[in-house]
Order: structure tokens, then C-alpha cells, then sequence
DNA sequence: CTTGACCTTCCCATCATTGGAACCTTTATA
DNA sequence: TATAAAGGTTCCAATGATGGGAAGGTCAAG
């Protein structure tokens, strides 16, 4: 299998995963005499789990960890949930984050007239006067 | 006010005040003989309004945006709400997406020992295996 | 044997921000 | 007044994860 095939057997683009492997995150595979790249199963199950970890918001770097823990026949599975819960919580703090803008978004949304005056209190927030808020 | 005074009363750091500036999202302000960078209530001003935006999660290029509406007298509010409201879309399907990682990551969390035994939920799920799905 | 699809390496761009080097200016202190 | 500290200046590089593209080698089918 080369470099596309296992791309499209795992999700993953070619580019990334010679990204993946200049990185270390993956290990190099056998190439060919003609120097392509060269993946068995064992390669597409490592890149399939390289995925379904980037896609659940881990970063490179927790994917390597991960990815450690996994080919550790004897770690504990709470080195992992370790991991995961302390990802979890990461996720909740951007969540609330990003819940605190557009509430505070739509707050302004609502106020503004969405009409053909220049009036708007949307950009009154921005400009730091805050009449919005007192006649609310 | 130089840069320093600048960054301080806005909380905008000088290296981003420069970079503000060379990116074209403000400008150039004045300089002294001795090539230091000046700056005056409207320029807080501006640079107030930047970190707001910039503090809701708007980009640099609609920060831009919103900057030119502001200092377009006739400008329409439709225009700065249209704006927003797609900012509050955006930033709700990211909260989505983070909040279907959280989901599945608690899940596998919840039916994860966290003991010293090697077996991992966390880890089968990441490698493809379904078994926790199964039995629950 | 040519064509097109694939592979290789290498460099560049993104987005917003930070860090640092090398150097100049201003201010405070000994 | 000499000097040191604190601030300014420009320029270059790195981050994280990915995409784009050029220049060139290789493989398969027609």
C-alpha cells in the first residue's frame, strides 16, 4: 500500500501523514526501491487511530501520548482517563468561553436595530460606550 | 503616549500594537525625532475598540470590518448586525462540535475503570474497537 | 513511447501571538 | 557626568496543524 491508498484508508491526507512521520508522532514505514513509501495494516490502524483522536479535539502532542499508552501493554487505564478528563475539561473552558461571546453577542444583536440608521448599539459596545446596558 | 504607555492603557501588547499596524489594521501614528511611536486618545480609542472585537472572538479581518463601519458615519446598522450574527454562527457550530467531543469523550471516560488494570475503554474506541457501544 | 496519475522533497502561506537579538534613546541614580 | 536600567526600534524565527505548489522521479495503461 502506498502513501494514497493508505490516505484514503484512513482519512488522513498524504500531506499529513509525512507531516505525522517528520514529526515522530508516526514511525517511518519501508519504502520501495524506487523510493515510495510503503504501509501495511499495522501502519493504517496507527494512522486510523491518529484520527479518531485528532477528530475528539486531542492535540498532536496528546495523540502521542495516547498513541504511547496504547502500544503499552502494561499501563494503567488510569494514566489514560487522565488524559482524557483533563482534555474534557480543557474543551469545557473553550465552551464556556465561546458560550460567554455569543451571549454577550446576542445580547448586543437583539438591541441593534438591523436597520438603515447608523445608530448601533453593537458597535457602541466595541467602541467602549455602554448604552446598551443601562436602559436594559 | 508611547507604545508602552499605549499598551498598557488598552491591554493590547506593544508587540501586537505593531503588528496591528503593519498588518494595516490601524495606523501609523506619529513619531518623535528619535523615531518613537505617539499616540493620542483616538488612537487608545481605536485600540480599545480592537481588543473588544478581538476579546468577542471577532477575527482580525472582521475586526477590520467592523472598524471601517464604525468610522463610517453612514453606515447602516444592518450592516455591523449581519456581521455579528454570523459571527454568532460560527462561534455555535464550533460550540457544537466541542460539545460532541465532550459528549463522546465523557462517555468513554464514564465506562473507563481509571484503575491499574491495563484495560481501557478510552483506548479500544481510539483503535477502532467498539466494545464499550455494545454492552451499554 | 507517451500520457496521466502518482510519488518524492522542499519551500511558502496561513492566523495571531510571542520571543529574542541587536541596537538606539530616555531616565534615574551613584 | 558616567553609567545602568528601562524602554523604544527593526528584523527574524517559532508556534500548531494544515494546505498549496514547484520541480522532478516513477508507474500503469493505451
Amino acid at each position: 500500500m502506498n502513501i494514497g491508498e493508505a490516505s484514503s484508508a484512513t482519512g488522513v491526507s498524504a500531506k499529513m501523514i509525512r507531516y505525522y512521520e517528520s514529526i515522530g508522532l508516526i514511525r517511518a514505514p519501508l519504502r520501495t526501491g524506487s523510493n515510495y513509501r510503503v504501509y501495511g495494516e499495522d501502519e493504517v490502524h496507527v494512522l486510523r487511530f491518529v484520527k479518531r483522536a485528532r477528530t475528539l479535539g486531542f492535540s498532536v502532542e496528546e495523540t502521542s501520548t495516547l498513541l504511547g499508552l496504547w502500544q503499552d501493554k502494561t499501563r494503567a487505564s488510569a494514566e489514560v482517563k487522565e488524559v482524557a478528563t483533563s482534555h474534557i475539561t480543557a474543551l469545557e473552558t473553550k465552551i464556556a468561553e465561546l458560550q460567554g461571546m455569543v451571549k454577550t453577542l446576542k445580547h448586543l444583536a437583539h438591541c441593534c436595530g438591523g436597520d438603515n440608521r447608523p445608530d448601533c448599539p453593537i458597535l457602541d459596545d466595541l467602541a467602549g460606550e455602554h448604552p446598551t446596558t443601562k436602559g436594559h
